[in-house]
DNA sequence: GTGAAAGCGCTAACAG
DNA sequence: CTGTTAGCGCTTTCAC
């Protein structure tokens, strides 16, 4: 049972008074490079650690933020969430992972969960829906993730870009009447901006727009498929505005034996090995993890203002 | 720019001394029930919380567990941690989530850390090659998840009991020659005593053992579903060791247009979906979860001294 | 450059 | 039952 060490531990193993170990601790300047030396030595030797807690005592900075995720085992979310550990990890950040299960209040919970952890940040992954009320104090230390929110930082993926992407690669394929699979109009990025990437082309390219929009479940992407292939036999690409859609959607074709070019959005790892024909769009989940990481490092390390961040997205295909 | 506000600024608004506020704070039993109420007034008025970190520094208790998950968007993973974050939360802890990857120099590093950072406990998820050997300090206060470790507390899934469930279920269904699709040996649950199980059914019902051991990849079902039927022709069912490498079979049984019963391991909502037919065990894991986290309170709240528990499994199939 | 001393907000003796 | 007091381990004036 040995008892664990403290700041003067090392002050007195060292021969020196607790301010300059402390000094030590923090990197400040003033301090003989052999004196630092010294220190640094004994310190290593002891296997000493400072206290987080009398730390954050004393500078009320608790080295401590908040992820809140929708849901922790999503693919993508994962994908950025473990980016934004690395960022945080390395600086130093304790990292307390939340699950917002798409519920606005539990959101609100957390959140306030964190103030009174006073917690110095937090990044939230936005979903429809999303209130951020009665979350003023936040503005300046909060990253929303995935899509924009008036007063707050962001990191959003390019929706329409994606699809409009997608699209193109398909024309050029000779794909000449692609339906649409999307998201219901309250999701504002998965729902309205893909869609609305879709009847541009649509427009732009003279063709009837043909599109079914539901749930973001397998399920929801296997009932749209099965019904705009009975609207329309003659389709001949089902676009799905992401990646769960597509599965469902595959899982149509295959067992109607209908035949459509299919694509998703997502770059989803258990899509490509069942259906490595399906087309999708990368939309850059770990550099967003990253961008957010920074992003709120700045804001409450430097005060960096608020900023709405936007990423590129990049085509994933076997042709 | 409200400034937060102590327990002495609680103690004078409420015209008591700190120590009352602190025992109110505590649920100490001895304050005079009517200025426990006015104090419980004030504080809720004022919205007053007490700084954690003072707290942990006075009490060095830093209500603070680690749970070292091996992939935070492992499906099964996800379950148990879900129900341990309840479990946990629900007591006033903060969990801090971490990825092993399967590294057991990860594992080392993050137990490190979660030791320098004072945590009170942590749940580590199990995986092959797992070493806990400098970590002797760790024994009554971490709970190993999905295999027994010497020295440690544990909860277990009944890796022989799913797979025998499984053998006598299909038995009952007039299947006569199973095959089965395993893990590696030198992973001892997933591997090792599934594949005991299977052996052991085979010698109880006399037949011929028929099985290819490998990675837990959806690839590595596929390529064994697809040696075992090249081998054995005649073989009427694959039983796998996992839904992941069921998956895997499930796509090559669909390409390659052979038939055979197919039957997973874990409960996975995904195979369930796109290959409803499949039959699979409930291993428990929101139950196991639960255990774990009751388990790690009780050793560290109340000495309860060290344990290995096991979980019953449940058979899941449509017929 | 360095050290002594004063707290940060809280709990745990110890007195009343 | 309640208040006074002494720190927990650290950072930060303020002297030297």
């Amino acid at each position: 049972m040995k008892k664990r060490l403290t700041i003067s531990d090392i002050a007195r193993l060292a021969g020196v008074g607790t301010t300059t170990v402390s000094r030590v601790l923090n990197q400040d300047p003033k301090v003989k490079p052999e004196t630092r030396h010294r220190v640094e030595q004994i310190i290593a030797e002891a296997g000493y650690a400072p206290s987080p807690s009398a730390r954050a005592m004393r500078t009320q900075r608790q080295q401590v933020v908040g992820v809140i995720v929708s849901r922790l085992d999503s693919a993508s979310e994962h994908q950025a969430v473990r980016a934004m550990l690395q960022v945080l990890e390395q600086a130093g950040y304790e990292v307390l992972l939340m699950e917002s299960g798409f519920s606005s209040d539990k959101v609100a919970e957390h959140l306030n969960w964190l103030r009174l952890r006073q917690a110095d940040g937090a990044i939230l992954f936005a979903f429809s829906g999303l209130a951020l009320d009665g979350q003023a104090d936040w503005q300046d230390k909060l990253v929303v993730m995935a899509r924009r929110y008036p007063g707050f930082s962001s990191v959003c993926y390019d929706d329409k870009g994606a699809i409009g992407l997608m699209l193109e690669h398909l024309w050029r394929q000779g794909v000449r009447r692609p339906a649409y699979v999307g998201v219901e109009l309250r999701d504002s990025t998965t729902g309205q901006q893909r869609l609305e990437a879709y009847l541009d082309f649509c427009r732009a390219q003279d063709i009837a727009p043909h599109y079914r929009l539901g749930g973001l479940s397998h399920q929801a992407g296997l009932e749209a498929a099965r019904l705009l292939l009975k609207e329309q036999a003659d389709t001949d690409a089902l676009v799905c505005a992401s990646d769960t859609l597509a599965l469902g959607a595959a899982k149509y074709l295959q067992q109607s034996g209908k035949a459509a070019t299919l694509t998703g959005i997502g770059n989803n790892e258990l899509l490509r090995f069942l259906f490595p024909a399906v087309a999708s769009v990368d939309l850059g989940y770990p550099q967003a993890g990253t961008a957010a990481a920074r992003q709120l490092l700045a804001q409450i390390e430097q005060g960096r203002p608020i900023a709405e961040l936007a990423l590129p997205c990049r085509l994933v295909s076997t042709d």
